[in-house]
Order: C-alpha cells, then sequence, then structure tokens
DNA sequence: GTTTTCTCACTTGTAGGATGACTCCATAAG
DNA sequence: CTTATGGAGTCATCCTACAAGTGAGAAAAC
C-alpha cells in the first residue's frame, strides 16, 4: 500500500452547530439574558457569513433545548433559566476531557446522599422494581453482556425512589454525560460479576432502611466503576 | 368597558413541530427502533406535505434531543427506544412541578461535601478572599443591609476552592433559583448575624483542613437558613 | 385633543431550486 | 483478486420568493 500520509480526522462541525455554540456560549457569559432579542435571522446571518437556513436550524435547536423562544412577526428571545443551562453545561463540560474527573467527583458526591434518601423514602413497589432490574442484569451479564443498559436503569430508579425530582434529574445528565466514557472502558466479565453483587448490596442496606449502609456502599461501588482501582484511603 | 368574550388562545403549532411530534410517536410506537433510517429529507417532505426546510428544522430538533442521528451521504437513523424516551417525557413534567423543597434537600445534599473538598483543597489565596468577604458582610450586616450578596459570594467562593467546575456551576444554579425565595423572606437582625457567625466557624474548619467539622458547620448552617426551625433530630 | 383605523416596515414561517460534499455499491480495469 | 472509477442516493448549505404575524406610527374619524 502506498505511504498514506497521516490525515488528522476532520470532525465536521456542521454550520448550526457551530452557530449553537457560540449563542450558548453568550448566554453563559451573560452578554445575552433572560428576556433579550436575539438579532433578525437575516442580520444573524450575515454577521456569521452562513445562510438562513443554517440560523434557523440552530434556533430550532436551542429552542429544543429551552434556551430560546421564537415568536413569529416578533423574533427570537432569550428564556434560559438556570434549570435549563444545567444540562447544557454538563455536556460542555463532558466534551473537554479535564472535566471528566470532575463529573466522577460530583457523582461521588450526589449518588451517596440518593442512595441514603432512597433508604429513607423507598416504596414497596420502587424496591420491587429494584428487584427486576437486578434480575434482568444478573441475566444479562451472565450471557455475555455488559448489563451496562440495566446498571444506569437501577442508579436512576434509585434514585426515582429517593424522591427528589431535581436530583433525579441532575443524575440522569450526570449518567448521560458519563455514559459514552462507560460504555468505551472494555470491562472484564469479573467486574460486571463485582458490579452486580454491589448493586444487590446497595438495595439490601435500602431495603432495610439502613442510610449509613446504603451510603457505605454506593461509595466503594462507585470507586469500583470509576477507577478500577479501589483506594480505600 | 364591552363584554369580552372568552377568546381561545390559538396554540400555533409550527409544521416542524408537527412532524418532531409524529416521528416521536412512530417511535414511541415502536413503528420506528433503534438503527432505522428514516426516508430521506426528500420523500418525507412530499409524505408530509411540506418543504424540505421543514424536513431539516424538525430533524435538528429531534437530533439535540438524541433521539435521531444523521450523517451525511448516508441519512438519518433512529437512536432511541421507547424506553429511552420515557425520561425525556418525564423531564417536562418535572419542570413544572419540581418543588422548592427539592432544591433545598439537593443544596443539603452538595454544599457539605463541598466544604469538605474546600477544606482538603483551599489555597492560600482563595483563604484570604474568604475572609474579605466575610469582612465585607459584617459591615454590611451591622449597618442594617441583608449581607445576601455577600452570603451568596461566601458559598461560591468556597465552591470555588473546592476545585470542582461541574459543582460550582452546579450550586451556582442552585443558589440562583433560591435567590428570589431568599431574598423574599425577611429575617430577623439576629438570624443575619447568627448566619454570619457560621460562615466564621465554617471558614475555620476550612482552614484548619477540619473537612468533618466542615461539613457539620455547613449543615446546621444550611438548616438555620432553611427553616428557621433547626430540627436536629 | 382623543380614539380608531390603516399602512408599512420588520420579522419569522414555509416552499422549493441549485449546487457541493459525502457514502455506498456496482462495474470496469489492472 | 485488487484497485479505480463512476453513478445514484443522501445530506449540507446557499439562495429566492412569498405567506403570515407583529408593532409602531401615520392618517382618518370623532
Amino acid at each position: 500500500m502506498a505511504i498514506e500520509p497521516q490525515l488528522q480526522v476532520v470532525r465536521r462541525v456542521r454550520v448550526y452547530e457551530e452557530i449553537v455554540s457560540q449563542i450558548t456560549s453568550l448566554i453563559l457569559s451573560g452578554d445575552f439574558t433572560i428576556g433579550d432579542k436575539l438579532p433578525s435571522e437575516r442580520e444573524l446571518g450575515e454577521r456569521f457569513g452562513v445562510g438562513r437556513n443554517s440560523v434557523r436550524e440552530a434556533t430550532r435547536a436551542l429552542e429544543s433545548a429551552h434556551l430560546v423562544e421564537t415568536r413569529q412577526g416578533e423574533g427570537t428571545f432569550i428564556i434560559a433559566t438556570p434549570d435549563s443551562l444545567v444540562p447544557v453545561l454538563s455536556a460542555r463540560i463532558s466534551e473537554e476531557a479535564s472535566g471528566v474527573h470532575h463529573l466522577f467527583e460530583a457523582r461521588r458526591v450526589l449518588e451517596p446522599q440518593i442512595a441514603a434518601l432512597a433508604a429513607e423514602r423507598a416504596a414497596a413497589a420502587e424496591l420491587r422494581e429494584l428487584d427486576r432490574i437486578l434480575v434482568r442484569q444478573r441475566k444479562e451479564v451472565e450471557a455475555g453482556g455488559s448489563g451496562i443498559e440495566e446498571d444506569t436503569q437501577f442508579h436512576m430508579a434509585l434514585a426515582g425512589a429517593a424522591k427528589n425530582e431535581f436530583l433525579e434529574k441532575l443524575l440522569g445528565t450526570l449518567l448521560a454525560s458519563l455514559r459514552e466514557l462507560r460504555e468505551r472502558s472494555v470491562r472484564r466479565m469479573s467486574d460486571r460479576i463485582r458490579s452486580h453483587e454491589t448493586h444487590l448490596k446497595i438495595l439490601d442496606a435500602v431495603k432495610k432502611g439502613q442510610e449509613k449502609d446504603a451510603v457505605a456502599n454506593m461509595i466503594s461501588h462507585l470507586l469500583e466503576i470509576e477507577g478500577g482501582e479501589v483506594n480505600p484511603e
């Protein structure tokens, strides 16, 4: 084969994505704030040097992310509330590898407390659902699967049992950000089994309402998942 | 004034929204499932009787909701299952229902851990900044002010010292959400002074690197702020 | 002077054409 | 069998044209 020059893989960024990114930055930096009106589609197009279509596509993306609101005949307005910015922020951070450690740390902060709340508040039906998830995970792992889908389900169901929608939403965001990383990490079968067993321990503590055990088990579970190397100071 | 008939507010549905809705339904019903390829933009446009622009805008909205993935030269593909749609739907609901109580609780989950991290990692310059903030707060309160601005600064500076951008931004979000509520609550002078003194205690623990004291002091501080009635089970 | 109506400029909503870029696959050339 | 080539299908992006909605100020009516 002929000599192939090492080609840089060009990450094709579509025009509309670039616009979304820029406008999001302007909102985050405070240059645009709630209630502000964006320049018209034509003007934005001229300013960015792109067509009106691309501006519109960017607007649709921002709109479905609840960052802006478009009213025919009037214009497009910033409606970003702090709440709606949370997912955006986490998505950004996850793009930069430097933030991954922060995400794991945030998870270690959040999830043990979520486990404690679940231990305090979980209803019988929720406990049964958690049981069912772990049964599915066991089958999946024994069949050679990764069980990662069930893993996510377990953690989210636990958050649901904690009865705090804000925390639940937050964890969902966090797990979504970490998801591709976790899928990438090829874990050994023994790890998967151990992970499943720690799930059982956590659920056991939750069932008995033992908050401190739930916290402790969750912490060791997260350290297992995260590092591989558990570092129990 | 003349009799105003109760006018029904007409919800104008844009074409692209209708398309998003229809495709979402097809995913939920299982007619479209993961991996499936959507018809081409032209064909979709003809089938719905709309222009390609509208189809593209719908695609952008679906894409930013992680329901589909578009690859140039190939087509647009479903990347979601009915299961994965559930969180999307419930997120909408929680935007309205998510109560203030949940926000306070989330704060009690987050901020003690942030204080612990700060106790572990705070640099000298950051400690001096925290000092300065508390001096300003003291003056402000003694002059009859609320000191709420300095309160926010203190908590955010502490989060900065924790050296985790994600947690820092998260707390910023949370405090902004709670801000108007806190401003509304007319607190007594004695409460303001006590709040300031608890700040001093927290900072003291942070300076000495006593993580557990930092956590404990932060918890009691938050309970003070939140309820007025401390309930130390 | 006050109120109502109308006009017009501006903005978003939508359709559809033209062209470029990319992917895949069948077919031809070696 | 391997490698090029080319064409069909598709998305990416630009463009024009017009419909539809909004708001403000001019014009008209009172």
